[in-house]
DNA sequence: GAGCTTTTTCCGTATTATGGACATTATTAT
DNA sequence: ATAATAATGTCCATAATACGGAAAAAGCTC
């Protein structure tokens, strides 16, 4: 068994191993297909999608194909509201310095969901449900973690769910966005300029090597989130970020 | 081995009860607390459990409690889209026997996220984004689910998320959302009876035995969803969640 | 700093999970 | 409709993993 170098437990390792497997196809996989995408053995493969079926964590739909079950929705949840909370002390930490509304989103398939926000103390403030969704191309966390992706992945995820302008500084094109996002890349930030809300603007920095693609942001009217505000945002936001980042690959 | 009964892998059985523990616990558990509510000995717990954090499905705390790791979300994404995936062809059904927009929510900690709709073909409708989230109390979904729970998850959930009053009809307190779904319980179904959008009427089931607490429903104005209707959808709706049920449990 | 509790590691071995071979089922070609 | 092929599922001897009691290490409380 040749991989059996990483220390844990083997089946346990396999079981994710197909879990992933899965989870990246974006939905049912042959067992032949699997068979093609793993070093696992057929009978291996077989046993170990037998227990996870027995599970609720993958079901086999009556044409043979395999797909992430139900089970799992829940403890995605829990999982998430474990996320909001690992982030909510370093959001707070942003807002305490900046006084700004302080928030986390990540990917859910072709959108962002907002999983964590402290809301600044100013009466007028940025204020962003948990659990909200939004589109990436006009948010500065959606932009902040397409500039991490490759340019396909950014197509399809912008494509699968279209690019509405709610402002007139909105991106409505696929090129224009494209452009933008090298320019976060050079910058090392994205900025939502007033394309979301008129009125609001947005810095965000995705979180580094995140097992799902996430980012934070800090957000404001225009008229106290401005170049000075940013020149104190940005270290911040990095830091934030890269804090995260380590807190959330501790031991791994 | 005690419990080799299931036929499946004992490490991935005993890998996911861990997990559902930290899920059941809604946040966070020692070695110790995991170790009081299951049967395995403490150095399996502690080998299952790095094998766990090894992989981001689990993540240990600075002070050495264990959660559910961020790997899990996207997992939980997926496996959601696959469940609406699952319900749209049993949601087409209802649209073309009764006309009128359905939909599928489930339960997410203290609110339902509509997972999946397919609309009806009238130019006045109910129209519902996938993703979007709502209160249990004033939504057919919400209180079709909230029916079949415990009494004290209930008042956790509504708790948690509060009692907003959208409309005049709507339940704004614990007393008589409980009466309600008594009433719920009684009759089978629930009714969002103008209490989310006035004009707006719902006629919802939970889903029996799913993993995950979830529901169906058709809703639409409420001079089309009158009693007639309701008499002829009731039937429909049942066996479109009898029929979701099976497909869910499949195998299992 | 001592004592107690909890967590983590060790390691001999019992038992499980493995995977090649084969059986069964489904699909495709004729 | 039938045969051939491909894919899935099962069997079982055995290799090697996962097990769990004991002990060591670490953390907490007083």
């Amino acid at each position: 068994m040749a991989e059996k170098a990483s220390g844990g437990v083997q089946s346990v390792e396999r079981a994710f191993e197909l879990l992933e497997l899965l989870a990246q196809a974006g939905g049912q996989l042959t067992l032949s297909e699997l068979s093609s995408l793993t070093t696992l053995p057929l009978p291996t493969i077989h046993r170990l999608l037998r227990t996870l079926v027995s599970l609720g964590q993958v079901r086999q739909l009556p044409n043979r194909r395999y797909s992430l079950g139900p089970s799992l929705i829940r403890l995605g949840e829990v999982a998430n509201k474990q996320l909001g909370t690992l982030a909510r002390p370093h959001l707070k930490d942003l807002v305490d310095a900046l006084g700004e509304s302080a928030n986390m989103a990540l990917l859910d398939l072709d959108m962002v969901v907002y999983v964590a926000q402290v809301a600044s103390p100013h009466s007028m403030r940025m204020f962003t449900e948990v659990g909200r969704r939004a589109h990436t191309h006009d948010t500065g966390v959606g932009k902040a973690i397409l500039a991490q992706l490759e340019p396909e992945q950014v197509r399809s995820i912008v494509t699968g769910a279209g690019m509405p302008t709610p402002t007139p500084k909105s991106i409505g094109n696929l090129a224009d966005l494209e452009a933008e996002l090298g320019r976060i890349r050079e910058r090392g930030y994205s900025i939502d300029e007033e394309e979301q809300e008129i009125g609001v603007r947005c810095l965000a920095m995705a979180v580094p090597a995140a097992p799902t693609p996430m980012a934070i942001s800090v957000s404001g009217p225009v008229s106290r989130v401005d170049a000075a505000f940013a020149e104190r945002a940005v270290p911040l936001l990095r830091e934030a970020a890269r804090i995260i980042s380590e807190e959330l690959n501790l031991a791994s």
